[in-house]
RNA sequence: UGCCCGAUGGUGUAAUGGUAGCACAGCAGAUUCUGAAUCUGUUUGUCUAGGUUCGAUCCCUAGUCGGGCAGCCA
């Protein structure tokens, strides 16, 4: 892409979970370690998603283990074979080659497979690697290819007694609950015979019974003080058709039934989510003790997700935006989904250096973006190309150069560069710069041009400010300057000292470019504190302008990211450019330390 | 008013019984053909009260505060 060295990478992490993990590869406790990141496709994936793909992937890769993608794709309702695509291609992008070894899909079409491990059948999906079987054709986990395994397990768990076809509504399933302070009361169905509760289960299978007429449940105890564990549902009734798996079922298991018996089938060892399913690990482990399983039980472990400020990343409000028209679809530069933030042209190294970088910990807290955006420019700042670019243009003219005649000045493709390249940029008499480097009055400690004052051209050489030209209303049209040619590289008073420096472009050269300039999407640091998020979007966090650009963006590539110097970065827009007609992304300002 | 989890500068985190460190943000200065980057310096912190200990951010107890849990969602 450049010449110029990425950023050097940052010590490998450490935290209460790959502590565990440490000590469980000190103690060998298991062959392999295997994670998972399991994304329901059912939206896109945003940046709290890659908190945890960094999480996953990266305990992977640091240990010479596995992370499988796995679709959990266990409600028909809800789930679609569009995010499942969004889902692939995120993941790809994001994981790179940073961790593309590591990532675990199986062959296309494979379900699990009956094995004997110690004189016991066992079920087992055998894993392949896309970064190094190329010509087999792959995809990735799904929870929804385990249906008839978990289905086998039902059935092991009700001829064990330890789970019971329920026929209560779902209201009075939830008055037979009880609330967290007080304890539940048995279903009337509970002490079903076990010949009864088969026979039920199979015809819930074979579709005798409308939704919502009954439920398959774990039987453990309805007074324990954590509700998950007072007779949890393990399967319900649901006649829609699966993305995945068809028509084929009209029963489908919940999720803390299917999770854990599909880390199980894959071999996982260290099943890691967020906190909010905490107190779902009781019975993670309870379904997996009480199946009496031949191999070594993954586990559950728990982190806090990410909550970066001026941010909004609930699904439900994610779709609110995208519906009402507040942004332009998933993939808008300024919403915090991974497409998004790719399509703003953020580095996947960026995003992955500051996922990893917030750290991993059992309490809430909000990261200020200005760690994210510290973590982007940084990164940019090492691989962008510095190109001449101006947004809001004003004319000089520079009188004392002919009319007519084109110098070629040299300018450093990339300064962070070890061996740093150039090219020519045309320099002419006519040029634009940008309308703010001006000021006919200036604020006190201004060090660009005005009236009588030098300023140097970047690359070219120092003006000075003769006459300033207005229209009748009085606005500034043109700029009158004379030029030093003596103060350019290599001249005479090349070392001349002047306190600014600006950017601009010939007008003669100049091409055109749709540039859309990109800022947060909401100016409260916590969006939705105040009750309705909308009212905190930025009116500004998205200006469209044309710029006047120096001839070599012509050939920009989509690969490519650039310095428009002094003003941030750019990328060209994934859908909207062509070549002829360019539209770049201000994916992030410069650091602005003056004091307006 | 049940159970579970947690609490370190403004923010995010490290220190697992022995000098409270790092990053971001802020401030000051140096430097600069980007008011960027870079470099130097710097402000600000262990929730409270007891206990154990020569010594506690760390272990124990209580309190305070915060989060989670009552979907046939994940």
């Amino acid at each position: 892409m450049t010449d110029a060295t990425p950023a050097a990478p940052s010590p490998a992490p450490s935290d209460f979970i790959r502590d565990i993990v440490a000590q469980h590869v000190a103690e060998k406790r298991y062959p392999q370690i295997v994670t998972r990141f399991p994304p329901e496709p059912n939206g896109y994936l945003h940046i709290g998603h890659a908190k945890s793909i960094c999480l996953n992937f990266g305990i992977a890769r640091e240990n010479g283990g596995q992370c499988n993608l796995r679709m959990d794709d266990t409600n028909p309702t809800k789930e679609d074979v569009e995010y499942v695509e969004s889902i692939m291609q995120d993941v790809n992008w994001l994981i790179g080659d940073w961790a593309d070894h590591c990532l675990g899909f199986k062959a296309h079409g494979q379900t699990p497979v009956t094995v004997s491990v110690n004189g016991q059948p066992d079920f087992q999906i055998p894993a392949h690697f896309p970064a190094r079987e190329k010509s087999v054709a792959l995809e990735p986990f799904f929870a929804s290819d385990y249906f008839d395994q978990i289905f086998e397990y039902a059935v092991a768990l009700i001829k064990k007694g330890k789970a019971y076809v329920c026929d209560l509504s779902p209201e009075d399933t939830d008055k037979y609950r009880g609330a967290p302070d007080k304890p539940g009361t048995d279903s009337p169905y509970r002490n079903r015979s076990i010949e009864e509760n088969l026979d039920l289960f199979m015809r819930m299978k074979a579709g005798e019974f409308p939704n919502g007429a009954r439920t398959l449940r774990a039987k453990i105890d309805m007074s324990l003080p954590n509700v998950w564990l007072r007779d949890p549902l393990l399967y319900r009734i649901r006649h829609t058709a699966h993305h995945h798996t068809g028509d084929k079922w009209c029963i489908y298991p919940m999720y803390d039934f299917a999770h854990c018996l599909s880390d199980y089938i894959e071999g996982i060892t260290h099943s890691i989510c967020t906190l909010e399913f905490e107190v779902h690990r009781p019975l993670y482990d309870w379904i997996l003790e009480n199946l009496g399983l031949p191999r070594p039980l993954p586990h559950q472990y728990e982190f806090a997700k990410l909550i970066p400020s001026h941010m909004i990343v609930s699904k439900r409000k994610l779709i609110h935006l995208v519906n009402e028209k507040l942004v332009s679809g998933w993939d808008d530069p300024r919403l915090p989904t991974i497409s998004g933030i790719r399509r703003r042209g953020v580095p996947a190294c960026a995003l992955r250096r500051f996922a990893i970088g917030v750290g991993v910990t059992k309490f809430d807290s909000m990261t200020d973006i200005a760690v994210y955006e510290h973590a982007v420019r940084d990164e940019l700042n090492s691989i962008a190309l510095r190109r001449l670019a101006v947004v809001d243009p004003i004319k000089v003219v520079l009188t004392n150069i002919p009319a007519g005649e084109t110098i070629e000045v040299d300018a450093v493709d990339n300064p962070q560069s070890e061996t740093p390249t150039t090219r020519k940029v045309p320099f002419t008499r006519e040029v634009f710069i940008e309308r703010e480097d001006f000021a006919e009055v200036p604020p006190p400690k201004y060090f660009r041009l005005k009236p009588g004052g030098e300023v140097r051209l970047k690359y070219a050489c120092i003006i000075k400010c003769d006459e300033v030209v207005k229209d009748a209303a009085g606005n500034v049209v043109e700029i009158r300057c004379t030029a030093d040619l003596d103060s350019r590289a290599g001249g005479p008073n090349s070392g001349k000292k002047v306190k600014g420096t600006i950017h601009w472009v010939s007008a003669a050269h100049a091409i055109d470019a749709e540039v859309r300039l990109y800022d947060r999407l909401f100016t409260a640091a916590e969006p939705d504190a105040g009750g309705d998020f909308t009212k905190n979007v930025n009116p500004k966090s998205l200006v469209t302008v044309t710029g006047k650009l120096e001839p070599s963006l012509a050939f920009a590539t989509q690969e490519q990211r650039f310095q428009f110097e002094r003003l941030g970065y750019f990328t060209l827009d994934s859908k909207d450019s062509a070549p002829g007609k360019l539209v770049f992304n201000r994916t992030i300002t410069l650091k602005d330390t003056w004091a307006k």
